[in-house]
Order: C-alpha cells, then sequence, then structure tokens
RNA sequence: AGGACUAUAGCUCAGUUGGUUAGAGCGCUACGUUGACAUCGUAGAGGUCUCCAGUUCGAAUCUGGAUAGUCCUACCA
C-alpha cells in the first residue's frame, strides 16, 4: 500500500466527516439498556461567527464528548442556535438602513418576516464553522430557541411562573438603550471609565433670609427638571437649618422638599443631594423612603419631555445639558465645573451611554427560586470544576434581583399576555384567548414586548428534549451530565437554567459545569473586536488542520484559567500532528509487510514489555484524568506516551530488533507494536479524531483490538484492557538510564563520530545479568562498540566517569590534559549529591521523622541514602584515582 | 468599596488530598542527517518555587500578613 508522506488535514478532515455523518455515529436515541451521556452546547448566537473562544469551548466538550462514546455511553450532544433578539434585530435594521428604510416603515409583521429570513440564510454560518472543528453533536437533534417546540416551552413556562405568582408587571428604573429604545438588563450592562464634568448648582432656598442657597453636585444637570428633594444626612451639622424648608429648581418655578436621608455622604461633593426618584438607582429608593413623585423627564429617544422647561424641551439630553449650563451660568447659579473621571454603564449590545428610566415592564421574582440553586450547589448536586467559582454563583443568588424579563423588540418570542381594553384584565394562556376571562369583552390587545433572548436559553436543558411534554428523550437525556461554558454567563446563563430546571423538574439540568479559559493575545488582553487582535480559528485550521487547533488549544488551557494565545503556538499541535504521521510511515515501512497475529505478551523481549506497560499506565492515567475534567493533563500524558515513550524509544528499539526475515520473534515483536501504536491512536482519537481516524484505517487490522466500522466507535483503551507489565518496565527503566549515560559520557567526550568506542561498566551482580541478556540493544541504544564489565576502577585506569544507581560507567581518557578538567567536574557532582546525602542522613536521624513518616516514605528514603551513598562513593574513588 | 483568582526556568504554563534530586513545551548551548520525522535526535545550561512569619518530623503545596497583577460585582450625586 502507498503511504503518503506528507498528512493533508484539508482533505481528510472533509472525508471523515462526511463518513461519520453518512454513517450516523453521533446521533442517539434514548436506549434503556445503555447507559446516557448528555452534554449541552452553548448555543451560539445565529449572529456569531466562531472565534477562539467557541474553539475552546466546543474542542473541550468535543473531546469529553468523543471519550464517553468511545467508553461505551450512549452519547447525547445536544447542538443548536439561539435567536439573539437585541443582536439580530441590530443586524436586520443595519441592512434596513442601507436601503434607507425603517423597521417603523416596514411594520412589525414585516419585519419579523424579515428577521426570519435573515436567519434562514445566516444562523447555520456559525452551526458549519463548528463542525469544521469536529463537533461530534447530534445533529439531528439541532435545536433553535425560536423554533416551534421550543417556542411552546417558552410559553408554558412564561404562563407557569405567572400563575405560580412569580411573574409580575411593575413600574420600576430600567437601564434605558436610548438607541436601541428598549429596556435591557443589568447583565448587559457594562461601565467603562470615561472623563466628565462635576457641575455644582445653586438652588434658591425659601425661607426667612433671603438669597439662601443650597449647592449640590450631579455630573447630569439636566435631571434636575426630575428633582423630587434635596437631600442632607440627617447629622450633617452644616444644614440642619435647611431641613423641611423648600428650594426652587433653577430654570423653573417649580419648589421641592429638603429632607433628611442617611443614604447621603457628608463628605461627598458639598453635602447636598439633589434626588431624581425616575433617573437614578439609588434616588428611586430614597424616593420610596420619602414618597417623592417619580418625575420622568425623557422620552424614549432620550430627548427632554413635556415636563421640562421650554428651554431644553425637546432636546437631546447632551444638548439639553449644554444649553442648561449655559443658562445657568447666565443666572449665576453655576457655582464651579469640576472635571473629573467616573465609570458610567454602557449597553453592552447598543454601545451607549444607558439612562435609568422609570417604565412598565415585566419581571420574573428571583428569590423564590434562587433558594433552591443555592441548595443544589451547596448539597454537591451541582459541581463547578474549578469550585472556586461556587462562590460567585452563591453571592449572586443570595443578593439576586428580579429579572427585567420585557423587551421593547419586535424580534423574539411576544409575550403572551393580553390586555382587556374593556376592563383592564390581564389575559394569559397557553391558547391566545379570544375574549377577557374577567368581562368577557373581545376587545383585547397583546402586550407589544418581547421576551428577553435569556427567558428562551434557560430552558436549554429542556425544551430541546420536548418538555412541557413528558417525552421519552426527556426522561432518558435530562438531567444532562455536562455543560462546558465560558465564567462569564454564569449568572445570565448557567444559574438561570439551574433555577428553571429545579423549578419544573426539581432536578439539576447538569451535574458537572466546566468552565474554560479566557483567550487572551499574548499582551494578556483579551480577544476583542474593537482592538482587533482576535485569531481566528478558520484561518487557523486551514494553514494547520482542525486537529493542530484542538490539541494546541486543550494542552495550553486549563479549565477557569486564562490563556495567552499566538498563532505560532499552533505549531506545537501541528508538529505533533507531523511526529504521529511520520511514526505511522515508519511502521508501514518496517513492519507493513507482517501479518497481525494475536501477542503472547509474557513472552514477549523485555523492551517491548516495557512499551506495552506505558500504553497501560498513559490508558489508566488518561481514564482518571478524563473523569476529573483534567483535559489539559489526558493532553500531555498522550503526547508524551506518543512522542517520548513510542517514537524515542520504541520505534528506536524496533529498528533495532526486527530483522525482517518473517520469524516468529519479528511477527510478535510487529504485531506488539502495533497493538501499542492502535491503543495510542485509540487514546489520541477524542484529541485529534481525523488523524487518529485517518491512520487507523491505514495500519493492519489487529486481532487483540475489536474492528469497528470506525474509531470514533471503538473502545476507549482503559487499564483492564491492556496488559501491565511494572516489573519489566522497572527494569527496563534502569537500562535506560545506563544508555542515558553512556550517552551522556560521549557527550562529555565529544565523540559522537567514535562507534568504535568501547566502555567500561561496574555494576552490581545482580543488575549485570540483566544488562548481559539486553548487551546488544543496548550497545546499539547507547552507540558503542562495546560495553566490558570491570570489577573495579583500577582495571579501566584514567577514566572518566558517570555514576548512578548501581552503576558506574567508565571511559579511558584519550587525552591526560583533561584530568584537571575531570577533577572539577567530579568535585561539583560529589558536592551536589553530598548535599543530598547530608540532607537524608539528617532526615533518617531525626526520630520524630521516623516515628511520624509513612511507611513507603521511610523505605524511599532509606533506599536513596544507600543508594546515594554509593554514588558519592564511586565518584570519590574516580577523583581519587587521578592521585 | 467588596469579593475572587494568580505569582514556579528567558517566555507560555504543569505540579489533585503536605514526603521527587521541582517538571513540560518554546527559546538557548554543544554535537549529530547515506530513508519515519531537521516539523528531527542526543546531551546540556537555566529556578533561594514573589516576600515575611506561622503550623509540621517535613511546605512550591496548608494558615496569616505584605507586595504586585488580572478579573468580577456594586458604586461615587
Amino acid at each position: 500500500m502507498d503511504f503518503p508522506s506528507a498528512y493533508n488535514p484539508e482533505k481528510n478532515e472533509k472525508k471523515w466527516w462526511d463518513f461519520w455523518i453518512a454513517e450516523d455515529f453521533f446521533s442517539s436515541t434514548p436506549n434503556p439498556d445503555k447507559k446516557s451521556f448528555t452534554a449541552l452546547l452553548p448555543p451560539p448566537n445565529v449572529t456569531d461567527r466562531l472565534h477562539m473562544g467557541h474553539g475552546l469551548v466546543v474542542t473541550t466538550q468535543d473531546i469529553l464528548t468523543r471519550w464517553k462514546r468511545m467508553s461505551g455511553f450512549n452519547c447525547c450532544w445536544l447542538p443548536g442556535t439561539d435567536h439573539a433578539g437585541i443582536a439580530t434585530q441590530m443586524m436586520v435594521e443595519k441592512s434596513l438602513q442601507q436601503e434607507g428604510k425603517t423597521r417603523q416603515e416596514l411594520g412589525r409583521e414585516a419585519f419579523f418576516q424579515l428577521c426570519c429570513e435573515w436567519k434562514d440564510k445566516n444562523g447555520d454560518i456559525i452551526i458549519e464553522q463548528l463542525k469544521k472543528l469536529g463537533a461530534s453533536c447530534d445533529w439531528k437533534r439541532q435545536a433553535y430557541t425560536m423554533s416551534e417546540g421550543l417556542s411552546t416551552a417558552v410559553r408554558r413556562i412564561f404562563v407557569s411562573l405567572y400563575e405560580d405568582g412569580l411573574v409580575y408587571r411593575g413600574e420600576r428604573l430600567v437601564n434605558w438603550d436610548p438607541a436601541l429604545q428598549t429596556a435591557v438588563s443589568d447583565d448587559e450592562v457594562y461601565n467603562e471609565e470615561i472623563n466628565g464634568n462635576m457641575y455644582h448648582i445653586a438652588y434658591r432656598v425659601r425661607g426667612a433670609e433671603a438669597d439662601t442657597q443650597v449647592v449640590v453636585a450631579t455630573t447630569r444637570p439636566e435631571t434636575m427638571f426630575g428633582d423630587a428633594a434635596i437631600a442632607v444626612h440627617p447629622e450633617d451639622e452644616r444644614y440642619q437649618t435647611l431641613i423641611g424648608k423648600e428650594a426652587q429648581i433653577p430654570c423653573t418655578d417649580r419648589w421641592i422638599p429638603i429632607i433628611a436621608d442617611t443614604y447621603v455622604k457628608p463628605e461627598f461633593g458639598t453635602g447636598c443631594l439633589k434626588i431624581t426618584p425616575a433617573h437614578d438607582f439609588n434616588d428611586f429608593e430614597v424616593g420610596q423612603r420619602h414618597h417623592l413623585p417619580r418625575i420622568n423627564i425623557l422620552n424614549p429617544d432620550a430627548t427632554l419631555n413635556e415636563t421640562c422647561p421650554e428651554l431644553v424641551r425637546g432636546q437631546d439630553r447632551f444638548k439639553a445639558r449644554e444649553t442648561l449650563v449655559r443658562a445657568l451660568k447666565d443666572s449665576h447659579q453655576l457655582i464651579k465645573i469640576v472635571s473629573i473621571r467616573h465609570s458610567v454603564p454602557f449597553s453592552d449590545r447598543g454601545k451607549c451611554l444607558i439612562e435609568p428610566r422609570l417604565s412598565l415592564q415585566w419581571y420574573v421574582k428571583m428569590q423564590p427560586l434562587a433558594g433552591p440553586a443555592i441548595e443544589a450547589a451547596a448539597t454537591g448536586d451541582l459541581k463547578f470544576h474549578p469550585d472556586t467559582w461556587q462562590k460567585t454563583y452563591f453571592h449572586w443568588l443570595e443578593n439576586i434581583q428580579d429579572w427585567c424579563i420585557s423587551r421593547q423588540l419586535w424580534w423574539g418570542h411576544q409575550i403572551p399576555i393580553w390586555y382587556c381594553q374593556g376592563c383592564q384584565a390581564i389575559n394569559t394562556g397557553m391558547e391566545d384567548p379570544t375574549s377577557c376571562s374577567t368581562c368577557g369583552s373581545t376587545d383585547l390587545q397583546q402586550d407589544p414586548d418581547v421576551l428577553d433572548t435569556w427567558f428562551s436559553s434557560w430552558l436549554w436543558p429542556l425544551s430541546p428534549f420536548g418538555w412541557p411534554e413528558k417525552t421519552k428523550d426527556l426522561a432518558y437525556y435530562f438531567p444532562t451530565d455536562m455543560l462546558v461554558t465560558g465564567a462569564d454567563i454564569i449568572f445570565l446563563w448557567v444559574a438561570r437554567m439551574t433555577m428553571v430546571s429545579l423549578y419544573t423538574m426539581q432536578k439539576v439540568p447538569f451535574k458537572d459545569v466546566c468552565f474554560n479559559s479566557i483567550i487572551c493575545d499574548k499582551d494578556g488582553r483579551k480577544f476583542s473586536k474593537t482592538l482587533g487582535n482576535g485569531i481566528d480559528p478558520l484561518e487557523v485550521i486551514k494553514s494547520y488542520g482542525a486537529d493542530a487547533v484542538r490539541f494546541t488549544m486543550i494542552q495550553l488551557a486549563p479549565l477557569g484559567g486564562r490563556v495567552k494565545l499566538s498563532m505560532e503556538d499552533f505549531e506545537h499541535g501541528n508538529r505533533f500532528i507531523n511526529k504521529i504521521w511520520n511514526a505511522a510511515r515508519f511502521l508501514h515501512g518496517k513492519l507493513g509487510a507482517q501479518t497481525l497475529v494475536p501477542v503472547d505478551f509474557e513472552a514477549l523481549p523485555l523492551p517491548y514489555q516495557w512499551l506495552v506497560h506505558e500504553l497501560h499506565v498513559a490508558a489508566t492515567r488518561m481514564d482518571q484524568q478524563l473523569s476529573s475534567y483534567q483535559m489539559q493533563e489526558s493532553a500531555l500524558t498522550l503526547y508524551q506516551l506518543m512522542w517520548h515513550a513510542f517514537c524515542d524509544w520504541g520505534v528506536e528499539i524496533t529498528k533495532e530488533s526486527i530483522e525482517g526475515k518473517g520469524t516468529v520473534e519479528d511477527q510478535q515483536i510487529a504485531s506488539a507494536v502495533y497493538f501499542v501504536f492502535e491503543g495510542i491512536l485509540r487514546l489520541a482519537s477524542p484529541f485529534i479524531p481525523f488523524l487518529a481516524e485517518e491512520l487507523w484505517t491505514l495500519i493492519p487490522v489487529h486481532p487483540q483490538w475489536k474492528r469497528e466500522k470506525s474509531l470514533v466507535i471503538s473502545a476507549f483503551p482503559t487499564a483492564a484492557s491492556t496488559p501491565a507489565f511494572p516489573e519489566a518496565a522497572h527494569t527496563w527503566n534502569r537500562l535506560q538510564e545506563v544508555i542515558s549515560g553512556v550517552r551522556s559520557l560521549k557527550s562529555q567526550m565529544q565523540v559522537e563520530k567514535k562507534k568504535d568506542l568501547a566502555l567500561f561498566i561496574r555494576c552490581e551482580a545482580e543488575f549485570r545479568s540483566v544488562l548481559e541478556s539486553q548487551l546488544p540493544l543496548v550497545k546499539k541504544l547507547s552507540g558503542v562498540a562495546d560495553l566490558q564489565f570491570v570489577a573495579s576502577l583500577q582495571e579501566a585506569g584514567a577514566c572518566l566517569a558517570n555514576v548512578g544507581p548501581g552503576w558506574s560507567l567508565y571511559v579511558p581518557l584519550a587525552d591526560l590534559t583533561q584530568i584537571p578538567k575531570e577533577k572539577t567536574r567530579i568535585a561539583g557532582e560529589m558536592q551536589r549529591i553530598s548535599k543530598i546525602v547530608m540532607g537524608l542522613e539528617k532526615k533518617l536521624q531525626n526520630e520524630a521523622f521516623v516515628q511520624n513518616a509513612p511507611a513507603d516514605v521511610l523505605v524511599q528514603a532509606k533506599a536513596q541514602f544507600a543508594n546515594m551513598g554509593s554514588q558519592l562513593e564511586s565518584l570519590r574513588e574516580s577523583l581519587d584515582s587521578f592521585g
């Protein structure tokens, strides 16, 4: 068979992906005889395009899912997309804008239709990109938050919560995005520090004395038209006389009371605070305490409304500020302007300055839902990896605020609430009402708002499996097993899924939540569009292949960490792919002609027993590491096994010991080597599925591995399915030390080219017999012509020495002028070792240590003491031999 | 302001219940290519595990404190 000299990722990735999909390996249906493993793909927005964050989440989850699939689980990894209310609406509006149209001109229905069309055209781009990475999702189940089924679930949960009194409508301050003209939730707001001004403004006070003033400091002077009071601290001596008096809002003839409230910090600003309940969150509360009126001064587009004086009416908030400041200057009521740096809220979506604005919105009462969610994490039903996130989770839930779920958008699930135009009653239900349930009137009007996108995504563990129907899917797959996601949506998504699952099903939605790393550039800055410092995964896949990208990411990124990623990092994964490919190519050339037979492992030569044992150790370790979500470590285990055990030693040994005459011994060795290699491919499959599959089909069939139709559904090696040879492995390790010792000695002498070099070795009798049994191989691997056993150093003469545990290697010094240099080296070595020996001696003489240390630690220390002691002895002997 | 996390080799990071001569990859040095792979091999150099105190027979690992950095939450009228 022809074996290509280089691996072609692009060609093979397509080939194998098509094969896997055609054979339907990733689909799952409920099967009571098989244990399920369910994972949820965090549904990307339909507006998303693949970035490294997705890449990492998908790779991590795919590795775990593929590993579980190969371990015999019935795996369902559920994919899908989120309709992304605001983001999609913005996209569509933008394209409308280019045609010079607005959504208002188009009308709600047509606009909604346009959004649907946009989704149909662009919504699956991200999904196709995920597939490029090899995501082994159950693609037949691909869900979408606006699909019919999922929309029913949204309606069901809304109605249930409403009926349970957990959904209510209230007039509150919301974060108002004037650009999008909608409320956004607290979690969609971010703060940014900007340069601003603090305006000190004088209000006239009505009282006995003429011209008394009270000076307040504010960053938003225009909000004064919504002022309902001026507050001072009740114990602030400066202002005692003012409490109870009235002050006049400049530019108006409105008078407001001066009140006392402990919220005011006397040391801040002037110690006098204007209270604007309708436009500031804290003032809202102060206002509530003092029963102050809430005066809304803003139109939805943040222009000042009719409650304001003509001076500013109709002007934009920033324009109005300028106008007002000029007017205040003229009336000498502007005391001063101080420039400050302060953080102000911005809308995550609209990127514009948020205005707190009074409006009627729908809310979910969160406290009753939070309790069980706290409980679940406290009892360990729900675990976080790393678990430090638990604290954050608790803190948020314990201080939870009600969730504003209405959005003034057109794209999304319209709120299933109908207001009776007759009696004002509120109607809801699973069916659209035709008449008012209170008065029977047919004049009903549906609430124009839509629900927050998260109000559908929080049902992700439930709705795609058919909830609220009691489906077989739901019974089999729910609760799911695992979620991998970014810690940034622990509140927005993770906690809410937990709450709604506990509310509806009395069960946590998943047992384990893994938070993946945040990906940064070389300078530690987060990847962001505005900085343009991101790395496009698709571009990297193009140049290195999906496997290289996957492997690089997973071995670089710990759970819950922060990883600095640069383009060059992907060369690491690429080299690994190349290395494996070439190892396979070598096996093909050297052993390819062999027919594989069952291996009699017990009868294998020592080094091959070691190699088999290495597979056993790695398989055991990887299973354990993956079970505890240590993907990074398991990738390293795989890497070490493949590169340093199999290639550096296994392949080298094979080169020396196969004779190529078709003997039984050769056949056994070839079969053993391929047994290990196939084992490694199996271990590698979850990490680098494309390459593994390609090589797996190229290698000869091994009778001791069960051959399935594809590697992706083959058994993952375990401790039980791989033979172990701990003693043989230990023995071979000792021989490896000698081989390295010889190489080191040669390197010191710079005699790489002297193939006829002969060395002396002195060692214990027992080890000598082992060494003799493997002497030809040891000589070949260490690259010397001869290795002679000597009983003493005297036999060897003036020598360079290399001392290890239980053996000393000597090579005669050709050049006697090197003796001083060698003496210095040995002295240094002796110093290093005697330090260790002295430490051990002190330890062993310490009775407290002897008494308290566990038995195995003690035994180890004693053995090491003896070992190092004898090495020291040998070194001293060498030093002495130089006179 | 409150909270969380991080501090280990020049760089990027491992180090799972306290017991190793503290590791890996990249980079660096020396040597090595007549077919697995130079996308390579062999051998090296390089670390008072940020600092101070404590617990312990024993601390990179646990506790307290300091310093520096990152992030989150709330917020400054």
